[in-house]
DNA sequence: CCATGGATTGATGAATCCATCAATCCATTA
DNA sequence: TAATGGATTGATGGATTCATCAATCCATGG
């Protein structure tokens, strides 16, 4: 069920997102993508992370039924490879996405600290907490009916 | 901080996924990525996903603090865009991959259904729940040292 | 067969996300 | 300014997801 096919495409699209909607899988999907040809094996996504294995496997686990990566057991021990190269290829758009957004809010960022509050590294300090969105500052623009 | 920088491009990037894991969020999206040109009205999108006002808007909330979308009032009501093409590209992208899913766990259970169980309309009955991932068949495949 | 190292699975409390409802905001028109 | 329609915000249970720990599986070597 992780991917089924017989349901609306933004729901799988969703569910998709869903699988790599966290930030070990995403480093454990660069880390396969940085050599797709090759196998990975456990021992040096292990070493990657800084992971306990349990840990680690658990988030394998995921990245296995959403068909992501698969596996391999040779002999002892386990290694990984992405399943498919589009899977590289979302990660590579991504990047490109968060390319323009950070640039963007960036430019932002100068804009409105030429003139209200203090210029310098004000905006910096309030970037710091370590959760998720862009710092703040007013959505909805206006414009002319 | 939905999208800070200063933050390892792995975590960046799983946000970013997050911010996109939701089946409303993405249906949104690709009603905005229909037209890249135009704006759309919040009526729109009200009607295209037959949601009560309250609950899109707080998923819109959530794609406008991701910088997926950007929102104009025009006197009395608000518009939609993409606010990048690379949005766009994104979700082409992982429909892509999709495709290549679905195609290859197709040609898997027609494997397996040569063999045991019943061979017909078995497989399409049993992928029928609602929730998440793909079917089932044992993951690590198995492999000579 | 038992022990060992490598990896996965299961279970549980903590944290996060989501849907719903009430309240508020904002611009237009009376 | 009072009222109305369009949209957003806030608050609150209910459901998912996550990190941790113990238990299990699986192949090899003694």
């Amino acid at each position: 069920m992780f991917t089924d096919a017989s349901r609306p495409l933004y729901e799988v699209k969703a569910n998709l997102f869903k699988g790599l909607a966290h930030p070990l899988r995403v480093r454990v999907l660069e880390v396969l993508a940085a050599t797709p040809d090759a196998e990975t094996p456990v021992a040096a996504l292990l070493e990657a992370t800084g992971l306990e294995a349990s840990h680690l496997s658990q988030h394998l686990a995921v990245l296995r039924n959403y068909r992501l990566v698969t596996a391999e057991r040779r002999g002892n021990q386990v290694s990984y490879r992405l399943a498919y190269p589009q899977v590289a290829d979302l990660l590579r758009v991504a990047r490109a996405l968060l390319g323009e957004i950070l640039q963007a809010t960036e430019r932002q960022l100068v804009e409105q600290a030429g003139l209200p509050d203090i210029p310098t590294q004000a905006a910096a300090r309030a970037t710091d907490a370590s959760a998720a969105p862009v710092a703040e500052a007013s959505t909805v623009t206006a414009a002319r009916s």
